[in-house]
RNA sequence: GGGCGGUUAGCUCAGCUGGCUAGAGCGCCUGCCUUACAAGCAGGAGGUCACUGGUUCGAGUCCAGUACUGCCCA
């Protein structure tokens, strides 16, 4: 059956296959038990969204870890979902009803309501569907979406109580409106992006007075709503001014001259105009001054009736006019260019406008101060840990956030009016009457609420929050966040806040800040730029397993990766190669049918060699995932699978598989069985469907994996057993003897190389030394030596000072012993000295910068007193290095 | 303006608590279709670790500053 196995792996086929009968058998799925819980909420994404790599480096995390864990016994639960983004899928369902000449006024919020329903129903499982492909091992029953019924009873329930306590109030202030969206947004909304714009020196005439004043500005269209002139009360140069009153052109308006420490006397002129209801520090200086404010800018973007002639002209055509205007009358003292920051909505780029209206807020410093408690006691820990540093200064600088969205798609807002008595409540279910006056004559409010405020609930209320569930009981709190440091004040800390708040407790003790991914030029890969590697074209052309793999190659901790599409190809090679490997072992497994148990007695050299090598690598695989080191995992199993057991172990047993084959055969072949098996478990975290296509292909040969008792493989490596390090026998003797034996073999690898020498031309070699462990090791695997090196004959000699050399001979020396390959005319003698001449040199430069650390007293004083032996051995060493590689040279003189 | 990163081979990047001759993948050069794999095998070349100073017996690694560069916040 193994030969029937293609020579090149293809993914395609089987990945499919897996991913299907994983889904079919829900493996993944978990209830609580008697086991330790393992728990890890995805970041759920947008129902609008598709896969981009991001979500690709972010789930590839978050499988491993759950997949490892699975192994590992606990109870693993990695709970998938979406959520519901309000404006985002609201913008898409709109745009629909756009090209079929509707509108959601038109439809009304119920028929609105139900397409979008329908909307998500059709579209919204997109990404779902995506992560399946990748191999996620969800537990896809479990799957949640924001708005479903229960986790809508939790954001209720959030709401009411967080009304109750005081922490929701409603207010009058400004907030960033998006005029295309035409909602609030909360500050993490926006974006800042500086812009080349101008600031505009505008005239005001001075009332009762020939002068004028001169305000800067970047928004000359506010002016319409200005309501004083403020300078800073430090000013020299404008003291008398303040109390004076200014006549505010265009409109009229007789406007105060005031002073306030706000204003920034190096800003423009000094002198700023003041326009409370389009500006936050305006307001808070128009409060300061019982200053009145004045709408000019409407939701809409387009001005108001209080703009007079101006009404209904879009903002930056009446800015346009405006400017023309104020020329044309002289009022416009000069233009200068200015770049400054310009908040943009986050979803569709529209520049945001700061907004008077009456919002919902939540009072945030309460909820923050127990946030950043936990993260200074340790309760919540970043990896890497500089990200609670960006964390803290949110929490601690944090505004109340505004929750209210004036959309229709989301969680409506449970509070209610009473026109009777004008009580503002709260409710957890829809009330009849009001709960003061008794009247019917109520409402409810009509908007919804900001989508991360249900997000901030996903950790408890997808466990079935404010029920007191066994599963919340079990599973809360989870293990480990995995995302985007883009969200660490959207959602990280806001999770933390309301976990500490609802729960009482923390939602995970740990967050792992996924590195971004930018494309080859170093930019962020965005939908805009559309630099974006599509995942799906990778896993098409390359397959998941070789995405995943290759991600957790090439993504080191907390550093941005570069990537394009030709980089998988590290991943689909090794993939390739893991296929080959295994190929390999099952065309030579077919025949094993004595599956019983082997005594260590047995082991020969190279099975000593591999089965401590695999002891140390399940050690450390298993340390660095407990780190969240996925770059040096990745690598110790690539290291592992292609340099050691590829390279070395399979070309070592080789002789012993072919042929006749003793008992030393049928132990090759058990511990064959038994690396690749354990290659395999480790391998499945991270390529899952390969690793479990292999496995049964294992299974049906050697189902018992053990070397010195049973080991059942089971049916499949999802749930198989992580190894661990006692598995396998350590020796550190074979490993030292296997680095010399290697080290011999190179060389002679290397005289043949340098000669010109084929593969096929047999050499004969002598290798010669005083050191008994290194000659041991020589002696003790002549038949290694000479399969790999392609020696015929192989003699050892014990020196002990006069060797007898063969000549003419390539000579080398690896480490203490000398090694040579008599080459009879065959060696090519400048060759052979201009390849000694530069070992001498080399070996030379060594021996310098030992000499200059040795002759430095305060070394040998003060260094360790090992450092300092290990330098005075290097020393000995080297110098017979040299002078046997220099003996060496001048043979070919005589 | 404040905060946090980065600068190591032609390219992309590793390098934990300072200590053998600084590593990997890709690319490059040489030779190989050797019965697991040419997506491969064997061998090889290639680095004043951005710069300046400091600490230390010893600095790619620790500290300070400079330059360039990226991200976040204001």
């Amino acid at each position: 059956m193994g030969k029937a196995l293609p020579t090149v792996y293809d993914p395609r086929e089987v990945e499919e296959r897996w991913c299907g009968e994983w889904l079919e058998k829900n493996y993944f799925h978990v209830e609580p038990d008697h086991r330790k819980p393992f728990t890890i909420m995805i970041p759920p994404p947008n129902i609008t969204g598709v896969l981009h790599m991001g979500h690709g480096l972010n789930n590839t995390f978050q499988d491993i870890l759950i997949r490892w864990r699975r192994m590992q016994g606990y109870n693993a639960l990695w709970l998938p979902g979406t959520d519901h983004a309000s404006i985002a899928t609201q913008n898409v369902v709109e745009r629909q009803l756009e090209e079929e000449g509707s509108s959601r006024e038109e439809l009304g919020r119920d028929s609105f309501l139900e397409r979008t329903w329908q909307w998500k129903e059709e579209y919204g499982g997109t990404i779902i569907r995506q992560l399946k492909r990748m191999g996620c091992s969800c537990d896809w029953q479990r799957e949640r979406f924001t708005m479903d019924e229960g986790l809508s009873r939790a954001v209720r329930e959030a709401f009411v109580r967080l009304f109750e306590d005081g922490l929701i109030y409603r207010g009058h202030y400004i907030v960033n409106w998006c005029p295309r969206c035409a909602t609030a947004l909360s500050d993490d909304e926006v974006d800042h992006e500086d812009v080349d714009s101008q600031l505009w020196h505008i005239r005001y005439p001075l009332e009762g007075d020939a002068g004028y004043l001169t305000v800067a500005t970047t928004r000359p269209e506010t002016m319409l709503g200005d309501t004083a002139v403020a300078v800073n009360p430090d000013d020299e140069r404008f003291k008398s001014l303040v109390g004076k009153t200014a006549r505010l052109p265009v409109i009229g308006r007789r406007i105060p001259v005031i002073a306030d420490e706000f204003v920034d006397p190096k800003f423009g002129t000094g002198m700023v105009k003041v326009t409370p209801a389009h500006d936050p520090n305006d307001f808070e200086m128009g409060r300061r001054h019982g200053l009145e404010k004045i709408r000019v800018i409407a939701g809409s973007g387009k001005m108001t009736r209080e703009a007079l002639e101006y009404e209904g002209l879009e903002r930056f055509e009446c800015r346009r006019q405006l400017v023309e205007r104020l020329t044309a009358e002289g009022l416009l003292e000069k233009i200068e260019p200015h770049v400054h920051a310009v908040a943009h909505c986050y979803r569709c780029k529209t520049v945001v406008e700061p907004y008077l209206s009456e919002q919902w807020f939540v009072r945030m410093q309460p909820l923050a101060e127990r946030a950043i408690a936990a993260s200074r006691e340790g309760r919540v820990a970043f990896y890497p840990e500089r990200w609670s540093k960006v964390y803290l200064s949110w929490l601690e600088n944090v505004r109340d956030w505004c929750i209210s969205r004036q959309l229709w798609w989301g969680h409506r807002i449970p509070a209610f009016y009473c026109d009777g008595c004008g009580e503002v409540f709260a409710a957890r279910e829809d009330p009849c009457e009001c709960p003061v006056c008794a009247s019917s004559d109520i409402r409810q409010d009509e908007d919804v609420l900001d989508t991360w405020f249900s997000s901030a609930l996903w950790p408890f209320s997808t466990l079935g929050w404010p029920e007191k569930t066994a599963d919340l009981e079990y599973y809360y709190p989870t293990d480990v966040l995995v995302t985007d440091r883009g969200i660490i004040y959207f959602w990280v800390a806001r999770m933390v806040m309301m976990g500490l708040t609802l729960m009482d407790d923390v939602p995970f003790s740990d967050v792992y800040i996924n590195a971004t991914v930018l494309d080859e030029a170093g930019r962020k890969m965005s939908k805009s730029l559309g630099n974006g590697i599509d995942p799906l074209e990778i896993i098409e052309q390359y397959g998941a397993d070789a995405m995943r793999f290759s991600l957790a190659l090439l993504t080191a901790e907390g550093q941005d990766v570069k990537l394009s599409p030709t980089r998988f190809e590290m991943g689909r090679n090794f993939c390739n190669k893991l296929w080959n490997a295994a190929r390999f072992a099952l065309m030579n497994l077919e025949d094993l049918r004595d599956l019983s148990a082997i005594s260590v007695d047995e082991l020969e050299f190279e099975d000593r060699w591999i089965l401590s090598r695999l002891s140390h690598v399940t050690e450390e695989l298993t340390r660095a995932l407990e780190g969240y080191h996925f770059h040096a995992a990745a690598h110790l199993l690539y290291d592992f699978a292609w340099h050691s057991l590829c390279d070395w172990y399979l070309e070592a047993i080789k002789p012993r598989l072919y042929g006749s084959r003793g008992e030393s055969g049928r132990v090759a072949q058990k511990v064959l069985a038994a690396s690749l098996d354990a290659l395999l478990r480790m391998l499945q975290p991270f390529v899952p469907f390969i690793t479990e296509e292999i496995w049964r292909h294992l299974g049906e040969l050697v189902p018992d994996r053990g070397l010195f008792a049973t080991r059942d493989a089971g049916e499949t490596i999802v749930t198989a057993e992580w190894p661990q390090a006692d598995w396998f026998p350590r020796d550190d003797e074979a490993e030292r003897s296997m680095d010399v034996v290697t080290d011999v073999i190179r060389a002679v690898r290397n005289i043949r190389s340098k000669h010109g020498l084929g593969e096929h031309r047999q050499v004969d070699l002598t290798v010669a030394g005083t050191a008994s462990f290194e000659l041991t090791a020589i002696r003790e695997n002549e038949l290694l030596i000479r399969d790999l090196a392609k020696v015929r004959h192989l003699q050892v000699i014990d020196s002990g000072g006069d060797l007898k050399k063969p000549r003419p001979a390539a000579a080398d020396v690896v480490g203490l012993l000398e090694v040579y390959v008599p080459l009879e005319g065959l060696i090519d003698i400048d060759e052979e000295r201009r390849r000694l001449a530069a070992r001498i040199l080399k070996a030379r430069e060594v021996l310098d910068a030992i000499k200059r650390k040795l002759s430095n007293e305060s070394f040998i004083q003060k260094a360790p007193r090992e450092i300092v032996e290990r330098e005075r051995a290097r020393r000995e060493d080297m110098l017979s290095e040299i002078h046997k590689l220099e003996a060496n040279l001048k043979d070919f003189d005589s």
